[in-house]
DNA sequence: CGAGCATTCTATGTATACATAGGAGCTTCA
DNA sequence: TGAAGCTCCTATGTATACATAGAATGCTCG
């Protein structure tokens, strides 16, 4: 109506993206990033007057928050961005032992090594990564990204990375509050590195071994950060 | 996933069932008995019709389908029932085995063993059951549900239990391929037995490895049961 | 002054009308 | 006759109007 399609800024894509995926996206994001803090409410009309779309499609878009688990639906009192608890993110890192465990073991046996061979080169130099500031830092999280990709790839199998993907969801919005500790950084590059080379060796237990130690580092590191910082971390 | 959406299970209540929860179910459950195959396409408005409910609630179903993967969208032609290859039942173990390990390693260290000594009893009562046709063997089926619940209620983790139904959710559409084998039902059951005694012992390491002969079994059967008849089980 | 109740208001749940894209089928031209 | 283009048609995507339930609030009565 009032807005028109042509707000495709890339050159050649002609996809109109739907409504319901950028209100999806944007509120996704901003529920990751932490602009909508746990146990906002989420007004149908409102938000979308806010994003600019109708409340249809904004309902499609909260459908799909529920089902990632970022929105509850309150009984008679509209909806709620999901807390994030200490207790919760203990259980989260529970399930997510399980399953990281058991990718690593399998992309052990089923890799390609000329893939996590790149990948090992470019975790030894994370170090130097690190020392750039917020763009490195950036870098850091990006070959993060790409190694659970590599991973992903390697188990070739839907509903595993299905289910990583919606624990890393959640992981997503606790990382933020442990960010940006250099030394714990430098630490969990070691320990990628440590997996890297079981994948590449094909050594299953060793490579869900070194998962286990890697994820109960990381979770130390995360509580003991919120221990830091108890009050909410709103930006 | 886990909807907070209010459950009126209760007897006599019939009328504040929503239309979308009502079309959810039916087209869930016509998916998970096989009704609704594999490929079929779900056109909004022949399903709308069919049903009784008008195209909003029934998209809203539709997405929590899709969320659940027993449904997926096509690029511009609809939606069709997802399709369940070999591969991705083999997938599906893969996933089911990482987390019923290590939900049935908590299980055997958070257990209240009253829960479990019961459960014994009734297993233990499983063969007679079994001999008793139709009615015995949905018994024996909710008594395996029973179970599940029991391990569930035991990890009390939220996380690790929305999982565990997702992959459920896809088992019962397998389930109905080796469904009605007496000889396999026995050997099941006494393969629970084993696990809950060690759950009831509070045997970490048993409890996973058992469940993991136990799961390895399951495959097998099922994989068996869809040579023997490899064409489309429709009812 | 407090408790119970009715009212009102708000936000979700539902229905329907309209816009649009993508494909199937027909037509037409070489 | 075959292929290419066009048209129509169907099914989804979106917007909006209406229904309804639940909660907050204010009013009234004891």
């Amino acid at each position: 109506m009032w807005f028109v399609y042509t707000e495709t800024p890339t050159v050649g894509m002609a996809a109109p993206v739907r409504a319901s995926e950028r209100a999806y996206r944007q509120l996704r994001g901003e529920i990751l990033d932490g602009i909508l803090t746990p146990g906002a409410g989420l007004l149908e009309i409102e938000q979308s007057a806010r994003i600019g779309v109708s409340r249809t499609p904004l309902r499609a878009a909260i459908a799909r928050l529920i089902a990632d688990g970022l929105v509850a639906g309150r009984p008679g009192r509209g909806f709620m961005v999901t807390e994030m608890s200490v207790d919760s993110i203990r259980e989260l890192y529970e399930v997510r032992r399980a399953l990281e465990e058991h990718a690593a073991r399998i992309a052990a046996d089923r890799r390609d090594p000329a893939v996590f061979l790149a990948l090992r080169d470019q975790f030894l130099a994370a170090p130097e990564l690190l020392a750039q500031g917020t763009a490195g830092l950036h870098r850091y999280y990006d070959l993060i990204d790409e190694f659970d990709d590599a991973v992903g790839d390697a188990v070739a199998n839907p509903f595993l990375v299905g289910a990583l993907a919606t624990v890393r969801t959640h992981l997503a919005r606790i990382r933020r509050l442990a960010r940006g500790n250099p030394d714990r950084l430098r630490s969990a590059a070691t320990e990628h590195l440590l997996i890297i080379d079981a994948i590449i060796a094909g050594d299953t237990s060793l490579a869900a071994h070194a998962t286990h130690v890697h994820l109960q580092q990381s979770l130390t590191n995360v509580l003991a950060a919120i221990q830091g910082q108890p009050t909410g971390p709103v930006a």
